[in-house]
RNA sequence: CGCGGGAUGGAGCAGCCAGGUAGCUCGUCAGGCUCAUAACCUGAAGGUCAGAGGUUCAAAUCCUCUUCCCGCAA
């Protein structure tokens, strides 16, 4: 069976490796190009592309996926698997392979559809997501699912956390879609539409802390956005607007606290919501470093802004 | 050279603009108080003020350069 791999998230890596260890051995790699990251713009590849190089695998990185139409065609694929790629697919290159085009995605669909959807579970406080495996289709995460693998989410589980645990399950779950594929026993099952949810890619401003949101749901959304996009809120310091870095873990409190208001009390730091209140624990100045809110009240006296 | 913040005893900060004895909140150590304590009281140790150069009678403070950390942007 000739495949190729088209990802380029650090969650697609433990199932790339999984095609490289225990086959079918892809043929190529086809991941984003090499992108400027970082304060100095420094050209740094995805890491999933030293994953290929180092194994001898080809590299291929489109800046469209059109681009490279003849290419794949000419490596006569039997199956495409997609994970965190990063592009839309034409449906020119979806009918390539003679087999299928399979999308590994993080989440139980039909809920989560979209890139954010780690976040979104942890952040709408489900008790379990998992990896489903469906076709690709030209619609975002709309294709027929092939088969699902569930986990629970613990509740203090971080989206990283969370994020890391999902790519090591992916490729148990490409594993077990690419036998049925082989034994053609494959079946495929329509998403249910009335269920769908849909969650867009996060910004960095995505991360600002609404008060005005019951404690219970922030915690949550803390949990989830960290490492990323992280949250914050915008404090006063010496009549200084700052921003402030928010990590977890936080702590719902039964308090009351006008939203948005923050109280200092014997070193501890509470911030006024809709329902309750959020005691923080770990927290990051503007220009400064992650530190525990403990300390950073040593110097400094924030206020609501 | 994308924009900006920062580096001051072990931690977090003030002092810099208007140069002139190293300060605050903690921590550490010793002693005291207490049935007892992470509480309270008294005292002590601990600093090449990131580094180099310059201006000056005098530089944490003003000027120049370097290194490192961080926020934004990408």
């Amino acid at each position: 069976m000739r495949v190729a791999f088209l990802g380029t998230g650090e969650i697609a890596i433990p199932a790339f490796r999984r095609l490289i260890e225990q086959g079918p051995r892809p043929v190529a790699l086809v991941t984003q190009p090499d992108k400027p990251v970082g304060r100095h713009h420094t050209l740094t590849p995805p890491l999933i592309k030293t994953v290929a190089l180092e194994a001898g695998i080809p590299v291929l990185q489109p800046e469209k996926i059109r681009d490279i139409h003849d290419e794949l065609a000419a490596l006569q694929l039997d199956l495409v698997v997609v994970m965190a790629y990063g592009q839309i697919l034409s449906t020119k290159f979806i009918a390539l392979p003679s087999l299928a085009c399979i999308n590994l995605h993080a989440s139980l669909l039909p809920k989560h559809r979209g890139a954010a959807c780690i976040q979104a579970a942890i952040a709408k406080g489900d008790a379990e997501t998992g990896i489903s495996v469906m076709h690709v289709v030209r619609a975002l995460d709309a294709g027929d699912v092939i088969l699902t693998k569930a986990i629970p989410i613990h509740p203090d589980e971080t989206g990283g956390q969370l994020h890391d645990r999902l790519a090591e399950l992916a490729p148990d779950a490409m594993s077990e879609a690419i036998e049925l594929f082989v034994s053609e026993t494959a079946t495929r099952t329509p998403q249910d539409e009335s269920q769908v949810t849909y969650i867009s890619k996060l910004e960095r401003d995505d991360g600002l802390l609404d008060f005005s949101r019951p404690s219970i749901e922030l915690e949550r959304i803390i949990r989830a956005y960290d490492p990323w996009p992280g949250t914050f809120m915008n404090v006063l310091e010496n009549g200084k607007p700052r921003r402030l870095k928010v990590f977890p873990p936080t702590q719902v409190i039964d308090r009351e606290l006008a939203p948005g208001m923050i109280e200092i009390t014997d070193g501890e730091l509470f911030v006024g919501c809709a329902i309750g209140a959020l005691k923080l624990q770990v927290v990051q100045p503007e220009g400064s470093k992650r530190m525990a809110v403990g300390e950073y009240l040593r110097g400094r006296l924030p206020s609501k802004i």
